[in-house]
DNA sequence: AACTGGCACTTGATTCTACCGACTGCCAGT
DNA sequence: ACTGGCAGTCGGTAGAATCAAGTGCCAGTT
């Protein structure tokens, strides 16, 4: 068709993954800089830039090969350019600099964890609004999924006559609750027996498990007992479904400045099995930032996700996450994510006694 | 200062509150249609609704008596007229048709109620999502505060070495749990006989009253329960703290066209004290509406707060409330408020053998 | 061959003007 | 007490002119 197919320069020299070491720079520039004004950058702003040592002509040529190769775009002829999808991947994968959070921001995190009392759930939803915070875009936490945890304890409490709560503790901590209504009345006597046989017979079971054992754990049968029975398949499927908190919703109102695109990014984030599904995916492909349409979301095309895994015990199955405009600052995001999510970790575990290294102190 | 000073033609006439019959159908009229339309109202369009009979010179001398009055405001010269937030309280205190829902959204709240499962928590999380898709505005649900309810049941489940779950079930079927960590290990023996000397003991007390007693129950002393006690202290404190759901925060983009008012908005939602407050304050005012300013609370002042109380028991300490702007559709947002505040209440007050009438089908 | 300065050109944004249309306020007439 | 008619007021829109930012290309330099 028209000039040079192959566009690198020097394909021989020293370079930063696929691209010239010059124009990575000026990449590196135009990212930069868009994401701190918004407003496509020319070329003699790149050329301004230290590192960047040539005239804005040169650096044109550059952008066009640039252009040409899908890093970046013109809005229209004669403006500027932005980055597209794919040279906020290469920034981000080669030339993003190592995320450093601000010391406000670290005494922020610092003081927070110190901090945190009560328990798990108050914690991640807190620590939504930290990463929120820290950071000017929408988080996310999910919390991690109980995974096969075991029954601890079963009991049964009297709430009122013919109301009982049964009250499930599980080995990791958690707590379920169900009301159950009788048709019968039961005496407190008798609630107490049951809890105790059913402690006996049902701990160390997984709660499915648990659920066909009651008639057995009790040695009787009866329709008190298969609701009981009932109620633990309910916990079972409830245990299932991981909490998701979100953090910061009127950031996003801050980071895009299209109000259809906020309503539109919000009511995503309103159903909480599309935010975990999203989240496990991009960490299941072993990434911690999605941009624009990597993640195969459409209605997220204009949004970047960066990830961060939340491990307990062994399996990593919670996350946080900041949900932003491509257009975003992702060493700052990653940076953010990162240490609260391994400090976030640090906790849950410390919480179960898998007491690691024990240097909660400096790193 | 000029013409006439009193504005009413015929002030022994019949009157809608304080307005002309006539004056009130225009105030109607500019209300209902600005609502729908979000453009200024013209006196032509008035004249043409059914009801007014006069023409649009006559429709216009009853506008500007109508602003002068303080009812309807122009945006500028010759534009339509739109209502003042005393235009909208008018219309509410003394217009507004009975709210009535429509047959599908009837059926969803049918639906739901019928459906609801699980606990407290997650029936009011749902709710708040469901009142804001039968309306276009954001919901809140403000769970109704524990009051002073009383200890049921205390429980220790030994989770790890060294790492015990105390467990509070209160009289309300509120479940509370603190993880407690320990210097010296305790057998499972020791815990289950502290556990029932306990619940012996502390069963029935309130919280900050066990909170006291946990030595005496315990019938010894020692680091570990001071601790218990520091973590009913914590229990009762949390307690006090109302839960806020927030449901369909999208919708708040989709009701305000400036982003900026969505961004402050949200952030205001964010705070759940302030929520909370504001709700309480309102239904303390006897007010099922505020409009605008009346609330006093300025970051909210183009926003109308629709509520409605949940009581349970005797105490109205629970609120749904809905939030849209002033331009809102005040019979729809009452119906919908109303009809799951109601719901809800049945709901708990059934929950606690409260049992009412008993008729919960048709009405 | 690589880079630079210079220049013509493109094009969105901005400003200005003119104009249209939607309303109003007023008034004379019923 | 109402009404029709009419002049007057503005906002909103369309079109033309201007502006400024930034490009692509090219001839010239090192």
């Amino acid at each position: 068709m028209s000039t040079k197919t192959r566009g690198s320069k020097a394909p021989g020299g020293p370079a930063a993954g696929e691209l010239d070491l010059r124009r990575a720079a000026i990449l590196e520039a135009v990212v930069t800089e868009y994401v701190g004004t918004a407003t496509p950058v020319g070329s003699a702003y790149v050329a301004r830039t230290p590192g960047v040592n040539v005239s804005s002509a040169t650096v044109r040529s550059d952008m066009v090969a640039l252009e040409r190769d899908g890093y970046l775009v013109q809005p229209h002829t004669s403006a500027g350019r932005i980055p597209t999808d794919k040279g906020y991947r290469f920034f981000v994968d080669h030339l993003a600099p190592a995320g450093v959070l601000g010391t406000p921001q670290r005494q922020r995190v610092k003081r927070f964890f110190d901090r945190v009392h009560g328990e798990m759930e108050e914690m991640l939803e807190r620590a939504s609004t930290l990463l929120s915070e820290l950071t000017p875009y929408a988080a996310v936490v999910v919390s991690p999924s109980h995974g096969s945890s075991t029954v601890r304890s079963v009991q049964l409490v009297s709430l009122a006559p013919r109301l009982v709560l049964l009250v499930v503790v599980l080995s990791d901590g958690a707590v379920e609750k169900r009301t159950l209504e009788l048709d019968e009345e039961l005496s407190e006597e008798e609630l107490g027996r049951l809890s105790t046989r059913l402690i006996q017979g049902l701990v160390g079971c997984d709660l499915d498990g648990a659920a066909e054992l009651v008639p057995d754990a009790a040695g009787a049968s009866s329709d008190f007992l298969a609701s009981v029975g009932r109620a633990l398949h309910e916990i079972a499927r409830a245990e299932e479904s991981d909490q998701v908190y979100l953090g910061g919703p009127s950031r996003l109102a801050e980071a895009f400045d299209a109000v259809e695109t906020v309503r539109s990014v919000l009511s995503i984030l309103e159903q909480q099995l599309v935010v975990v599904t999203l989240l496990r995916d991009v960490l299941d492909r072993g990434l911690s930032v999605a941009i624009g349409t990597e993640h195969g979301f459409e209605p997220l095309a204009s949004c970047a996700v960066v990830v961060a895994p939340v491990s307990v015990g062994d399996n990593e199955t919670g996350a946080v996450g900041l949900l932003g405009p491509t257009r975003m600052n992702y060493p700052q995001a990653l940076a953010a994510a990162h240490v609260v999510s391994s400090e976030l970790s640090e906790r849950m575990n410390d919480a179960f006694g898998h007491h690691r290294g024990g240097d909660r102190g400096g790193h």
